[in-house]
DNA sequence: ATGTGTGCTATTGTATACAATGCACTGAAG
DNA sequence: CTTCAGTGCATTGTATACAATAGCACACAT
């Protein structure tokens, strides 16, 4: 029965690289950021069941760190506990999608206002260069993420740590939902138009106009993504699947 | 040899009782409880280690379970990691004080509005009862702890996980600070009287009005707390303890 | 045919041994 | 007296063995 024990790996350490990101310091965080990544991409879909053992064979660790990292994603709310079936990626019902939007309408309008009153001239300067560089962009899915970049930025130049921590979890639940609001014809050069009034109201330090911006740019989205989700679909959208 | 053996710790299992709280369905639940209880009772205090070993020694069990209870509560932001010190429970600086309070008035604030919006009638009964009891308070943490489970209801009937979630984080974050504004004289009853108008106009669906009631009570709040923080304590605060 | 019980199996919960790391303290040399 | 190196210790990171539990399937009885 020798051959069932793993070789003690002392020689093996560090140097796999099963996928990418092997420079994470600990394996609980590679395993984390693995995962992750495996969401963001759709790799693992709403709904799949996250088994440790079989996620620990796969990525060639032990239990330990993938519990260190479900639990870490439990708790920002991308995967959840269901009582025997064990973790799944989250799924969002449609009154989920609707809270998700009604709060980034709260939360990016927030940032904005919070940016244009304590935002630092460089910091102003940045997003002017951002909004420079996405002028130039066709493709939806780049739009999407120099969308994200650029209120990402927005929320840092807010300087509150709980606003970007509460809006980091919208970001992470906005990714389960797979397709972008910037893949329906026109919304590119709208939310690009969007973005430049946000932009220039917060270098103006008009801060009640650039929330008011920035909550019609979440507004508008919300109108697509429930245009998505219930507009051409017949019965319901990709929620439908289980009832549960 | 046979001593070092813990006796398999079978007959054991679930019936020790450590202090409180034994109802816990697993023993990492029970030591998250467990945890937070001591931190909002201000047994564990901010910078307070938090030791593996010692506390799996004083709650009896093994290292696993409390290693989950960190993680959970290092995402949930009432324990902090640092580099080379373990975890500790979260300090605030006068600095996080400020954005709490600014994060708060945002999220308190569209709390009322939702709720002004969406909150069924039997709910609304449900805040007006609430109110009703609230009269005959005299101590300030019975007053504290009354005020907050209304703001707890008015966020659930807010009908928004988002929000509930990230309001949640606030109060734990509250919950660091220790002591309550509600110790100042005088804040008693103009907390009640807060209190009353938010919820009338939650009451008359009146979500403008709502919204801005809950803002004028948490920068009233604000306002008692940056005067503790600031007004007396000649240097600074309790966050001068430890620079860093 | 259907309901119920019972054993198997898949999966998570818990403990613990061992590894690695980083910090503190001591001692020696300049 | 200061500084640097080495060594030991405190603490976290990781693997793994074992326990417990919850579903499921299959068989048996009514």
């Amino acid at each position: 029965m020798a051959g069932t024990r793993p070789s003690k790996r002392v020689s093996v350490k560090r140097g796999r690289a099963a996928t990418v990101l092997r420079s994470a310091t600990t394996r609980g965080e590679f395993v984390y950021a693995q995962l992750r990544e495996e969401i963001f991409s759709r790799k693992l879909q709403s709904g799949d069941r996250l088994r440790e053992i079989e996620l620990a064979d796969r990525l060639e660790v032990s239990r330990t760190p993938v519990r260190e990292a479900l639990q870490r994603l439990g708790a920002e709310g991308l995967v959840t506990v269901t009582s025997s079936r064990g973790m799944v990626v989250t799924e969002l019902t449609p009154d989920n999608v609707m809270e998700l939007y009604a709060m980034r309408e709260i939360l990016e309008g927030a940032a904005a206002r919070f940016a244009a009153e304590r935002a630092s001239p460089l910091e102003i300067e940045f997003l002017q260069n951002s909004i420079a560089r996405m002028r130039d962009v066709i493709s939806p899915s780049e739009a999407a993420a120099q969308n994200q970049q650029l209120h990402d930025f927005i929320v840092r130049a807010a300087h509150n740590q709980f606003l970007r921590k509460a809006v980091n979890v919208l970001g992470d639940a906005m990714a389960l939902l797979g397709t972008t609001t910037y893949s329906v014809p026109g919304r590119i050069e709208s939310g690009l138009h969007d973005n430049e009034e946000i932009v220039a109201c917060i270098a103006q330090r008009d801060a009640q106009a650039a929330e008011q911006a920035a909550r019609r740019h979440i507004r508008a989205a919300s109108t697509l993504r429930l245009g998505m989700l219930f507009g051409h679909g017949a019965g319901s959208g990709p929620a439908s699947r289980r009832r549960n």
